[in-house]
DNA sequence: TCAAAAGTGTTATCCTTACACCCATGT
DNA sequence: ACATGGGTGTAAGGATAACACTTTTGA
């Protein structure tokens, strides 16, 4: 079903496809809308009856996920020379991020399924301080690939792009010409402190991503099955994040999810995005845990806190949650009328818990 | 020439165009490279042999142009289902932002030519004050189109907008049910106030063409000649500016144009992008003009220069610019190797003369 | 000598950050 | 009573905006 929507353009017709991200937020857990066992994005063809790029993602969404949606904003435009039509021109897609409320994740049909989106990128989960990932395997990984640049000097800027896109604080220039010891961790970690020089940026997911992509340590699957290669490299890994480099996933999907976090994480700090996401009534807690579930890092309660109401975007809705455990927290509602506002919006983000 | 390259497509083959905006400053003036008269922007299909977006776009440009460019970024993408193949699909085109060198601009073949962007809009030039266009004319216009709406919340909304998108601070308020006198302009002045409530943002100018468009005050020619209609159209309005809401342009060109605007007015604020569009030496005084021709705001010398050199962005050259009147300046060299940084930048602009 | 443009130093103000503390509920 | 999470006030630090002032050249 699902796979002869996805790739029925290939038969001739158009070259444009559409790929939609779509992001909703359950259990305190970013999560995204994935078809295929999680190694597709929803997508189709541009057709001529779309009347917009916007409409052809709609419809394709509803088509293979059933999953009403609402914000969708245009990410970024990719060509694959590896997928032509009969003409032999290279397929165009265009890629799209769409925001689900809690409360509007129904029942999927078939394949469709909302996977955690640290599945794909195990490393961009600072929820709990920096994870062994990072220091314990990329970190040295990169390194070594910082190595087998052509001079010196090329050498020194891969250390400076690693040490700028980590945030890591290690004493790169130590490692200048100490080949032998090229594996070894030794003091390296991750800042989270913003007066540091080079500090943890939640937003450069994906330079990250293409950092990794870069030095070979992302294995993707170029090709869709059937492909003995593809199959082969996807179905060696096993699908539930325990991998280190997370769940590869068919094309350039996962670059495409890349983008978006990157996007998303811009954004939320000075838009008021997150309530595409949240339901219509929510604590300020949940409201933190959601935009922490996006940013990655922990934030700072009471200026989370400050900052939401010294700019009008909650209402306070009279009624109280009832509590689980502890006093029970007020219950608020999005200003809607601020959406005009999304303009000047500034919810900036404090930092660390 | 010019003319068969860019709709070469049409007869046939691919879906897909990529248009570009290339920005130089000369004599101070933001310029935009147009081909056909300033009526279009370069552009031309996607073919199979181009490898990537950004390859068809060099390739399209140096052809049409023989302008050598250096930095490019993705835009924004685009469907216009009034041009289609002989299959029916919508026309595709990927938008792009090109930066070009001053020393880089070269004498141009035939038709293309640099034109001062805000010839395309002129109310977007604030370095003098807010240009009386807006208060003379477009924001009477506006709120005419507001009365227009169906109810009075509408109305009401479509007012803040105008305030929003404007930085106007007139008692829309006020105008609630005044439907009598609408066309008078009554106390409305441009906040360029940070502290205000509202205040004009430069950036916005995708959010203020679009509105003028909605209001039906930009008559743009959606298809190209052959089309008795859209030569009409454009033939009767003087292409020098004088027109108060400036050239227009075939297809959606000058939306292109303004996306590009709002991005560069948007991304100059926090990355060093203004570099790629100086050349190699230039005083300080150089470099606070061609931001300030960007942005179309006076800026602030002295916290201009403190913001510079705070952030090692700048290294002086030792040698000093001869004088044309006053004292001569230092001359300047961009910091390249600041370049890996473009990420953490933070090149903020100061406000107001 | 004056105008014009370059360049410097210092202070007031606001915003961010951080710390310390109190409140309400279930067990 | 106490653990748990909700909620508030206030002081320290840093960055921005604004002001006043000096320096160097050409006419």
């Amino acid at each position: 079903m699902t796979l002869s929507y996805s790739h029925a353009h290939q038969q001739g017709s158009g070259t444009t496809e559409v790929v939609a991200v779509l992001i909703a937020i359950t259990d305190h857990t970013a999560r995204v809308l994935t078809v295929d066992q999680g190694k597709l994005l929803p997508n189709g063809p541009l057709m001529p009856l779309h009347r917009s790029l916007q409409a052809g993602v709609r419809q394709w969404v509803e088509e293979q996920t059933q999953q009403p949606l609402g914000y969708l904003e245009q990410l970024y435009t990719f060509v694959d020379t590896n997928r032509r039509n009969e003409n032999g021109h290279a397929l165009v897609y265009v890629s799209y991020l769409g925001l689900v409320q809690e409360t509007q994740t129904v029942q999927l049909q078939s394949q469709a399924i909302w996977r955690d989106w640290y599945e794909y990128f195990p490393w961009e989960n600072h929820i709990n301080g920096a994870p062994d990932i990072i220091t314990g395997f990329l970190i040295s990984a990169l390194l070594t690939w910082a190595e087998t640049a052509v001079d010196s000097v090329a050498q020194q800027r891969r250390r400076q792009r690693i040490g700028l896109c980590w945030g890591i604080s290690v004493d790169i220039d130590d490692h200048q010409s100490n080949v032998s010891n090229s594996a070894e961790p030794s003091n390296v970690y991750i800042n989270h402190d913003k007066n540091e020089a080079t500090e943890w940026v939640a937003e450069h997911v994906l330079l990250r991503y293409e950092m990794l992509y870069e030095a070979g340590l992302i294995p993707e699957a170029p090709t869709y099955p059937p492909s003995y290669l593809a199959d082969k490299l996807l179905d060696k890994l096993p699908l539930d994040g325990s991998q280190k480099i997370g769940i590869p996933m068919y094309y350039d999907h996962r670059r495409v999810i890349a983008t978006a976090i990157s996007r998303l994480r811009a954004k939320i700090a000075y838009q008021p995005l997150i309530f595409g996401l949240m339901p219509d009534v929510f604590t300020l807690s949940q409201l933190q845990q959601s935009v922490e579930a996006l940013s990655g890092v922990p934030l700072h309660k009471q200026n989370f806190r400050r900052l939401l109401d010294s700019q009008n975007l909650v209402i306070p809705t009279g009624a109280s949650s009832t509590a689980q455990r502890g006093r029970p927290a007020k219950l608020y509602r999005f200003q809607h009328d601020i959406e005009l506002q999304s303009l000047l919006m500034d919810s900036k983000l404090p930092k660390r818990k």
